[in-house]
Formats: structure tokens, C-alpha cells, sequence
RNA sequence: GCCCAUGUAGCUCAGUCGGCAGAGCACAUCCUUGGUAAGGAUGAGGUCACCGGUUCGAUUCCGGUCAUGGGCUCCA
């Protein structure tokens, strides 16, 4: 039952209650039989004990199904429209659905209006789904006569003797179902894009044109992604880069490379500071390394052989071939292995935020999200397989720590076991992947397991973040490597006077600089939080008269070192508040006739609050406690 | 890399069916000295992404290059 209850009935009486339903919103799209998706028609042949779920519009697969059905309705719209289109496939995603289609030539926004349109004629048609069973030769004959060579291809590879197709007024389409019962139960969709998708998703195969729609049951639903959509657009960091003076790229520099702007830049260095502090607070020691190393070291680590696809081509110097670092693990390890290390010194924790080059395709760049330049908040830790436990522990504990302050406080956590490829025997493996569990169980974090998605030379966990649209953006990721202190042959001196080899854990907490840049700018849609922004307080006049009285209030802000400037412009003050507000700027502190007699202050926040009167030294005092905090609501 | 779209002033965008290029904002100068989101006037600012072709003439048409954007696992 809907409600998650459980009832015992004859068919007839099911029915009757999914009849009673019918035109409410909870009218069932679909039905499990014995744990089988199945639609509503396919009650009559239900056997006697059978478990029958109503899938309702609310869940999940229910949204699926609609979703799905609703492509076949656009597939069905595009196939009256341009008969000589040939069908390839048209499922729901998480945000909606899609369908391929291989036409001659592009499709155009204007086609998209003219496909709704007809989409919501054959909505309003109401025509029946009719599901119809055929043995898997015959439905191959029937593809094949009518020049739809896709689905003839799927066919082929489907290991069932018998398939179902699906046809609504008239037109038919290979589909494994269920679909809804009638095409007017579609109430709310919209087309929203047009893109390029290779057949199957390999570039190796012919690029289709992919109509992106989505679907809800009301128009209201509809009309909140819409307007998600739209909030998205309007914290798009690239935007909001802009338009704060906070980076750009420059078709001079070259594409994925990052120019940080000063506004940027103090961010950036806010949040290194932070970085630094705290990594030395929790025993790690920062080190530089360069931004280049010979080739023969990238042999040596395996990234020539593995990774070499992601590298750039290398420089010769003198008669020595050099190559820009997509990784900063050998400098650490040969930092490690600078000095004998007994098994007293580790864990050996070593952190840097070290600059990394790696070639990614020109049409996957993407603002700051994409880079082919960027620092990562790079750690390696070593140590003996009995400190993994503990230094997960505090990794994890760190990294939580470092993001909640950011305002992250929701999470996905994989963890990813071994792949098909490995190194390192598996004792090693199941020690580590255990030790990995062991403390995500002890932290009470719930995970989901990746089976064999780990990385060839360990286990990993992954942690995804959720920005305010909840959003989920892969940030934090710890890997226990068996493979690299192996190649380059680490060691440490054990109690018992022998040599050993540590275990390697890599981890980056933020991932990339630029990155979790660009995901706090539309995180914070651009309002960053006081100890972040880049100016923290303006100091506008009323007019000339106070220029004196706010230089002496500036003065003393820059000398609390408080991010201050001053605005003397030959501007009103709603002028001056209006820019102020555009650029985000948290505090403005308003000076006119009344404030330079009295000797203080009138502030306005962000929010457009006034607070104050206070004295400089009162509003020192608030700012640098705000900022010592490190609050990140304005509220 | 591939498909499609886009590229005009610092920004957002008009525009020219081939004939010397426009607005708003921002910027500069002047007037105004104004109490909580835009006071007024004047002015400066463009190799219309780049290279080539067609043409008497190309920002506009054609070809190429580059960059940017939407996509390219979600298997009937």
C-alpha cells in the first residue's frame, strides 16, 4: 500500500482500490509483482501468493517511469516531425530524461518549441502504453524493415528469447517498460537542451544529438526546478568570478590556466594561512618542492607508464628530459628518504600545497572546476601498517574539521575496494580496506562501499560535499598506497634492527585550491563568509566634510588588520551603499555630521541591518571576533 | 578529442539581407555636498576573436584556426 502498509486482497479488489485512486496524485504508476516493475495492465495475469507493490508517484521509480515515459513521447513527437530520424535510446535520469536520435542535420531551439508542442498534442491525445510481447527475431524483423538500426543493435546483444515493445498511438518502440498507462498522465515537462552524445557513450562510435528534458507530475514541482536551474545560473563562479574580480582566464595564458585576481588572491591566501596552521597544529610538516622533475623519476614512480595520457610532452634540458609534476609524491618520498628513518619517527607526515600540471581534454575544462594548472592540499603520510587505523582516524577527523569550517556539514562517503588490476598482496589489501571501515564505523560516518573502485595500488575513501543547493562535489579523498614506496624502494628501521617498508597514505582535503574555489563561490553565491572576504569592511563618507574623520576610521581598521577601504568618492551614500552591496561586502561603516561630533560609528551589514552606534575600538572588537570564529552565516 | 551553439567597448548585449559600428553599466572630467541600493552634464573608449578566400568594398558571405558554453557512464 502507498502508505507502507500491508494487505492481503484478491486481484479484483486490488484493482477496485487502484481504480478508487485514479485522478488523485497518488494514482500508482506502476506495480511490483514479486519484486518485478511491471504496469498497472499487467494485474490479469498475476499469480495466487504473489507480492504486488504499488509504485506511487511519489517514489522514486515512479518519477523514473514517468520520466521514461515521457521520452518516448518526445521520441514519438520527433519521429512524426522528421520521419527519417533513426531511434537510439531514451532513458530517465536523476534530473529528468533524455533521447538520441541520429538526424542528417542539427536540431535547433526552434525545433525543440515545435517538438513540445507536438509532444503535448499527443499528451492530450490520453492514448494507451500497450505493452506487446514478440519473440526476439521477430522484433529484430520488425527494426530492421522499418530502418531502425539501433534498436536492431540492442537487440542483437539482448540475451532474453522474448522482448517487449510498447506503442502508443501507432508509434512503436523497443522498451523493457513499464511505462505509465495513458500518455496523459504526462503534466508537467519541458524540453531543455539540445548536445552531442556518442552512441553508447564511446568516441569511437557515431556522435547523435541528445534532447535533455525533465518531467514532473505538477507544474509546480516543474516550475521549482526551473527556478533551481536559474539559482544555478546565478551562482555560476564564472560569473560571479567576474563580476568580484576574484580570477579570469586569458586566451593569452592559455585555457584551463587560472589568473587569480587580488580579491581571489586574499581569499586564496586566507585560506592557505588557515590551511598552514592547522596542518602544523596536527603534526604535519609543510614542505615546497619543485615544479619539475626529470623524466627518469616519473619512470621510476610509474606515472610515465600509467598516467601519461593526463601529462604534458617533456622539455629538454641540457640533453635531459624534464617534465612538469602532475603529482607531488616523489618529491615527498624523496624528502622521506633524504634521512634513515627509524620505526620510532613515523608516522612521517609531510603537506604541501603543491602546484600540479596535468593535460585534461580541451572540452572538458570548465572555469575553476576543470583546470589543467591547480594546487592541491596535498599530504603524505608514512607509516607502519598498525598506525593506518589511527591515521585514518585523524584524517578523518581533520578533514571534517577543515570542511565544517567552510560550511560543509553534510557528506557522501565511498569507500572504494580492489579493483580487477592491483598491487600489493591481499593480505595487504584486506588489511588496509579494513582498517579503512574500521574507522569510518568507529566515527559513526555512514559510507557506501565502491566495490573494485579503488585505485590500482590501494583501497580509498572518497567524501562528496553538499553545498546549500545540495549539490554533491567529490572534495576530500584518502588512498592507501602499497605501490609507490615499493618502486622506490622506502623504508624504515623496525625494533627488531631490519628494514621495513611503510605504507604510503596520500589525502587531499580540499582536492584543489582552484576547485573548492569555484565551489565556494556558488556555495556562498559570492557572500563570503568576514574571514574570508576579500574587503571586510568599506568606509564611505556622507559627504567631502568627513574625509578627514573616516581616513583617521580607516586608519585605525587597517591597523587592527582588518580588510578595509575607503570610499571618498564625489558619490550620494545611496550610491556608495549601492556598490558596496553589489560587491558583498560585509560591514559599512557610515560617516557623516552626526558620527565625526559624536566621535563613533554608524555600521550597516550586508543584510542591510544598521547596527551601532559603537566606537572604533567596540567595532574592532566585533569584527575580530567574527573573524576568529570564523562564522559563516551573516545571520 | 568529438557534436552543436557562441565570439561586436572593461561588463551585459543591440546591429549591419556586404557600403566609415550602437546602447546601458563601468571609466575620466566638471557641476552638485547630498543620511542608507543608481543626482546631473560632458567625454574618452572597438583590427566587430584570429588567419585566409570571394568582392570595387567583408564585422556581415565562404573556409580554416583559436577560445568559450551545453553535452559525450546513467545500457531497450
Amino acid at each position: 500500500m502507498p502508505d507502507g502498509t500491508e494487505k492481503e486482497t484478491e486481484i479484483s479488489g486490488l484493482k477496485k482500490y487502484i481504480e478508487s485512486l485514479k485522478s488523485s496524485n497518488g494514482s500508482p504508476v506502476a506495480v511490483r509483482v514479486n519484486g518485478e516493475l511491471r504496469e498497472l495492465s499487467s494485474l490479469e495475469d498475476v499469480g495466487p501468493q504473489s507480492v504486488v507493490e504499488l509504485v506511487i508517484p511519489g517514489s522514486k521509480e515512479g518519477l523514473e517511469i514517468y520520466r521514461h515515459s515521457t521520452s518516448h513521447i518526445l521520441a514519438h513527437a520527433v519521429k512524426d516531425m522528421f520521419p527519417d530520424v533513426k531511434l537510439a535510446i531514451g532513458p530517465a535520469t536523476e534530473e529528468g530524461f533524455y533521447y538520441d536520435f541520429d538526424k542528417a542535420g542539427p536540431f535547433t531551439p526552434e525545433d525543440l518549441e515545435k517538438i513540445e508542442k507536438r509532444m503535448k498534442e499527443l499528451i492530450k491525445k490520453n492514448s494507451p502504453f500497450i505493452r506487446k510481447a514478440l519473440p526476439r527475431g521477430g522484433a529484430i524483423d520488425l527494426f530492421r524493415k522499418a530502418g531502425e538500426d539501433y534498436k536492431v543493435q540492442l537487440l542483437e546483444e539482448i540475451p532474453d528469447e522474448t522482448v517487449s515493445l510498447y506503442e502508443e498511438d501507432g508509434f512503436v518502440d523497443l522498451c523493457r517498460g513499464p511505462h505509465l498507462s495513458k500518455t496523459g498522465r504526462v503534466k508537467a515537462f519541458k524540453l531543455l537542451s539540445i548536445a552531442g552524445a556518442y552512441w553508447r557513450g564511446d568516441e569511437k562510435n557515431k556522435m547523435l544529438q541528445r534532447i535533455y528534458g525533465t518531467a514532473f507530475y505538477t507544474r509546480e514541482e516543474l516550475r521549482a526546478y526551473l527556478d533551481f536551474l536559474e539559482e544555478v545560473k546565478k551562482r555560476d563562479h564564472r560569473k560571479l568570478g567576474r563580476e568580484l574580480e576574484l580570477f579570469s582566464l586569458s586566451d593569452e595564458i592559455g585555457p584551463g590556466l587560472i589568473l587569480w585576481h587580488p580579491n581571489g588572491a586574499i581569499i586564496r591566501k586566507t585560506i592557505e594561512d588557515f590551511w598552514r596552521s592547522e596542518h602544523l597544529k596536527a603534526d604535519y610538516k609543510i614542505l615546497f618542492t619543485p615544479h619539475i622533475a626529470k623524466l627518469k623519476l616519473w619512470q621510476k614512480s610509474g606515472h610515465w607508464d600509467f598516467y601519461r595520457e593526463n601529462m604534458y610532452s617533456p622539455m629538454e634540458i641540457d640533453e635531459v628530459a624534464y617534465e612538469a609534476k602532475p603529482m607531488n609524491c616523489p618529491f615527498h618520498i624523496e624528502i622521506y628518504k633524504s634521512a634513515l628513518k627509524s620505526y620510532r619517527d613515523l608516522p612521517v607526515r609531510y603537506a604541501e600545497l603543491g602546484t600540479v600540471y596535468r593535460y585534461e581534454r580541451s572540452g572538458v575544462l570548465h572555469g575553476l572546476l576543470r583546470v589543467r594548472g591547480f594546487t592541491q592540499d596535498d599530504a603524505h603520510i608514512f607509516c607502519r601498517e598498525d598506525q593506518i587505523e589511527d591515521e585514518i582516524l585523524n584524517i578523518l577527523d581533520f578533514t571534517i574539521f577543515i570542511l565544517k569550517t567552510f560550511g560543509f556539514d553534510s557528506y557522501d562517503i565511498y569507500l572504494s575496494t580492489r579493483p580487477e588490476k592491483y598491487v600489493g598482496s591481499l593480505e595487504n589489501w584486506e588489511r588496509a580496506t579494513g582498517a579503512l571501515k574500521q574507522a569510518l564505523e568507529k566515527k559513526g560516518l555512514p559510507y557506501t562501499i565502491d566495490p573494485g573502485e579503488g585505485v590500482f595500488y590501494g583501497p580509498k575513501i572518497d567524501i562528496k560535499i553538499k553545498d546549500v543547493l545540495n549539490r554533491a562535489w567529490q572534495c576530500s579523498t584518502i588512498q592507501v598506497d602499497f605501490n609507490l614506496p615499493e618502486r622506490f624502494d622506502t623504508v624504515y628501521r623496525g625494533s627488531d634492527g631490519k628494514e621495513h617498508r611503510p605504507i604510503m597514505i596520500h589525502r587531499a582535503l580540499m582536492g584543489s585550491l582552484e576547485r573548492f574555489f569555484g565551489i565556494l563561490i556558488e556555495h556562498y553565491a559570492g557572500i563570503f563568509p568576514l574571514w574570508l572576504s576579500p574587503v571586510q569592511v568599506s568606509v564611505l563618507t556622507i559627504s567631502e566634510k568627513h574625509e578627514e574623520y573616516a581616513k583617521e576610521i580607516y586608519k585605525a581598521l587597517k591597523k587592527a588588520d582588518i580588510r578595509a577601504e575607503i570610499n571618498l568618492e564625489n558619490e550620494k551614500v545611496g550610491y556608495k551603499i549601492r556598490e558596496a552591496t553589489m560587491k558583498k561586502i560585509p560591514y559599512l561603516v557610515i560617516l557623516g555630521e552626526k558620527e565625526a561630533a559624536e566621535g563613533k560609528i554608524t555600521v550597516r551589514k550586508r543584510n542591510g541591518e544598521n547596527i551601532g552606534p559603537f566606537t572604533i575600538d567596540e567595532f574592532i572588537e566585533i569584527i575580530r571576533e567574527e573573524v576568529q570564529k570564523k562564522v559563516t552565516s551573516d545571520k
